[in-house]
DNA sequence: ACGTAACCGAGACGGTACGTCAGGTCTTATC
DNA sequence: GATAAGACCTGACGTACCGTCTCGGTTACGT
């Protein structure tokens, strides 16, 4: 996602670039996005919060999605898939890790702007979905593939389906949910229904 | 959603304003919409496609964004529900139906627009919610209910939660998947686990 | 100066244009340019002070500036020229019944536009200087001449170009000297320098 | 007049302002000025006339009116006063020198902005008067103060007076006379009036 | 040790679109 | 047919950002 142009590249005569002013800029970026959000995010604002030149900013990123884009990648959620449990208490677990990260301002942001650029197919969220989300569709499929061979589940479903379903319920709770409208205990449910429908009917 | 002032309220003193150009405007603004994107689009643009000066925009609409809101409702789809065949197949009808209404460059624009909105917590988007997209989701539940009695299915599992579980997969279908990735069968497939899970377990 | 269109012409069927209309209109363009000035005048500012709709304005005048030359015109000073005493008499009178009505905020926009319409060549204000302002020079320059004739003046002296001299004098002290500047006691000394100035030099 | 912020003040940090695009802006707004006029001159025709953005007019000068009165500065004519010959001689050089500077399109239009501005009595032109208007006005003053104990002319005369007289009589010839008048021919006669008008009645 | 090339903050630059305002025209219902 | 109201098209206003550029000044590497 980094498009900086003489990073590794060059020969690196000169100063080098500062890593403290690359910090403060994503920092600003992060902070302006969660208290104004992205219409009302304007590159000077964010030199100003990060005390720092326009250019400097635009040495680092060809323009401001792009700066976006690399920021909300600071906050993308850790997945951690604790291999103990049945498939409905590892799902639970990864989905209730995954809503939390994202259940705040910057989270919501982050989910409602990478859905507004993959609808618009820029190419730099295309790269943004092949090169993090996909992987951790895989991932979750994986783990819901190592289970259904556990677990007495029909072999019939389609992993990825599953994980779709359950991707796609969760978004939608956190993006269209009032936040207290006990998340938790929908997830929870929601999963139980799913994992349920992935048995042999008798 | 309608900002007009003196549409329905006032003593109709003066001229009236134009259906005409009412019209064109929604119709300019949806094509370029559908042309360029909601980043591109420029209010100059609508009004001389439109035919229309800049000021008729704004009688109606206070800004940009209330215009475009509105112009995307005239395209929210309609659902249709047929009573006929089991659980199985009323929803699956139900949702080929509205997959195929938004599964355009609008209908993409739209959900797209629609989750931006709803995360910035404008005050806009949530009436649209409310009065637009909830008694749509009140509606699926109470189908599921329906057939809830009817077909053995357990009368444990929450109705809401599953039309969220529902409308969750096909939006996260409708935005991420790539066009050509056979949709319908996904849509099958998906709800069958569902209603699958709304089963007892033997 | 009118423009108005079938006031007289026409056989007049339907309703007759209202007179009292036709004041309101003059006299809140008046008071509006007393208050505002001629850059601050609207015409929806006038429609509105005198309780009127737009179209009464434009069917009476085509245009903004047509309007605003009528309604100063309702101002323009009266010269009331007494034949008593002699010319340095005569002329301090007329010019201070001139000044003082021209010394207001009105009488100094009238003054200030006259000048801008004038240098911008409209026909509007051409026929305004014409009908108006060119008289009154005449009128003058007869009232020197007759005095010329009387007093021992010097018959070699162009009376045109006294009343010239006289008329950029007054026009001058009353545009570009602050208010309290002893006003009247210039006037005084000038005219009796410029009378001085016709004597047959000894 | 100058309203800039860090032309001399400032530490001089970042880009300097260029004088190249200060100097096109008042070009094009002079040009454009004589071309149209006042009324129909517009900040757009300027900057694209000019080849510049808008922000760079408005970076300089707050508004429309701050512009233009800066340019017609650039026009101001220049007094040069020969000190050789009698009064009467050096006043009609004075005159004709000043009146051949205005004598233009734009001079005109200088004149009557100048008298539009003044009695609309803006902050702008009270500044200009101060710093321009005046300073020349009691160089003129002085001249004939100069030439009065000399000739012998009535040390009793104001010569303030007699400079208003003069100017006003000038002006009023420029703004109100066809151009075709033999203006030279009446500046003359004007001047050797009141020159003769300042001699002591024998 | 010392040039010098690339960095840095600041802010001017040419653009584009915003939302507002006014001018002059047109269209209602009412008088 | 005049009237008050107000919608209509047009076009300029002054503002806010975009992404680029040009200043004076500052590192840290390579000679």
């Amino acid at each position: 996602m980094d498009i900086t142009q003489n990073s590794v590249s060059g020969e690196s005569r000169g100063r080098p670039r500062s890593n403290e002013v690359h910090r403060s800029i994503l920092d600003a970026t992060l902070s302006l996005l969660a208290e104004h959000g992205v219409e009302k995010l304007s590159i000077e604002m964010i030199a100003q919060r990060a005390g720092v030149g326009k250019s400097s900013i635009y040495r680092r990123w060809n323009n401001k999605e792009a700066l976006i884009v690399e920021a909300l990648e600071q906050i993308k959620p850790e997945f951690k898939a604790s291999a103990e449990g049945d498939l409905n208490e590892v799902l639970y677990e990864l989905a209730r890790n995954f809503a939390q990260q994202m259940n705040t301002p910057l989270g919501k942001q982050m989910l409602s702007l990478l859905i507004s650029t993959i609808s618009g197919s820029s190419q730099i969220s295309e790269s943004f979905w092949e090169n993090h989300s996909l992987p951790k569709t895989k991932e979750i499929s994986s783990i819901i593939a190592q289970h259904r061979s556990k677990e007495r589940l029909s072999d019939k479903v389609n992993v990825d389906l599953v994980s779709d379903l359950l991707i796609g319920f969760v978004m939608y709770q956190l993006l269209f949910k009032p936040p207290s409208t006990g998340l938790d205990a929908s997830l929870k449910q929601g999963i139980e229904l799913v994992v349920n429908g992935m048995r042999e009917p008798n």
